[in-house]
DNA sequence: CGCATTTCCTGGTAGC
DNA sequence: TGCTACCAGGAAATGC
């Protein structure tokens, strides 16, 4: 999320106001590209997001969408121009840079345009909780929604449910700071847990967006520019090294699917302190 | 519905 | 050097 806040950021003061003239697909037909053809002719009229989902209301109407994926880059025309990857390209009228092109090495990337009204059907975003950093992330809504799953914390985390925009990386630096283990069950955190895990995930992800996100390969913004906050990250990419709190070495491990590290000391499985009182 | 598993996709890299 | 095998992961689809 950090990553496309900070995309977000640098294409609102160039894409609002402006006019899409023509919405050209290189990318093979599919739902991941559906109706981008209708986003010509359209006044693009802000470029807000939700998690970590681009969302650009149009005059006419529609919504056009973009998901970064994991290897989706938003840049002007003039900067890349072609490419083996290129899969979108827009042209705007409104003077330079007047190019708009997507590129998606690995094609987990979306663009696509739905009506307004049915922006929603996309299943993430309709069930997506709320904004991470916005005033609806309360204490109390995080403790009801966790109160609901069963599933290891770092998995609900990553559904998208409990709160919008948590990814892999900020997922388990969110749990170390917390001190929670991946694998808790969501319905197992005290009140207390949870409190300062919701307080982790707004301090990470705030951390993130004051650096410009995260680059580990090829996330660039529309400028070209890379992120800063990976020389920040305590467990990401650090298994095997020293705990920064603790000095224990950090575990890898798979969880959900997906690579994830976490301190053995610092995140015990079992509460700590089961005599306390 | 909830949850687990599988799928998509290719550049980078480890290992030989 | 050049080849193969495997890893990375956001969200959707599929299975139960």
């Amino acid at each position: 999320m950090p990553e496309v806040e900070t995309v977000r950021r640098e294409l609102e003061p160039w894409l609002s106001g402006r006019r899409v003239v023509s919405a050209e697909r290189l990318a093979p037909a599919g739902p991941k590209y559906a109706d981008l053809e209708r986003a010509s002719g359209q006044t693009i009229q802000a470029v807000t997001r939700r998690g970590k989902f681009m969302l650009l209301p149009l005059s006419g109407g529609d919504e056009l969408i973009i998901h970064l994926g994991m290897t989706g880059v938003v840049s002007p025309g003039h900067r890349q121009g072609g490419g083996p990857h290129l899969r979108v390209r827009l042209r705007l009228d409104g003077g330079e840079p007047d190019t708009l092109e997507f590129h998606d090495p690995r094609r987990f990337g979306r663009f696509l345009v739905v009506r307004s009204q049915e922006y929603q059907t996309l299943p993430t975003l309709a069930a997506l909780g709320p904004e991470p950093l916005g005033d609806d992330f309360t204490d109390a809504g995080f403790a009801a929604a966790l109160a609901r799953s069963r599933a290891p914390i770092k998995t609900y985390l990553l559904s998208q449910r409990p709160v919008a925009g948590v990814g892999n990386i900020y997922a388990d630096e969110a749990l170390w700071r917390a001190r929670v283990h991946p694998l808790a069950s969501a319905n197992s955190l005290s009140r207390v847990q949870t409190a300062v895990l919701r307080v982790a995930i707004r301090d990470v992800l705030a951390a993130s967006i004051a650096a410009n996100g995260t680059t580990l390969r090829d996330y660039r913004t529309p400028a070209g520019a890379s992120g800063e906050f990976e020389g920040y990250l305590d467990v990401y990419g650090r298994g095997g090294s020293e705990c920064r709190s603790c000095g224990a070495v950090l575990v890898k491990s798979v969880v959900g699917q997906r690579g994830t590290v976490h301190c053995p000391v610092c995140q015990p499985l079992q509460p700590q302190d089961p005599g306390a009182r």
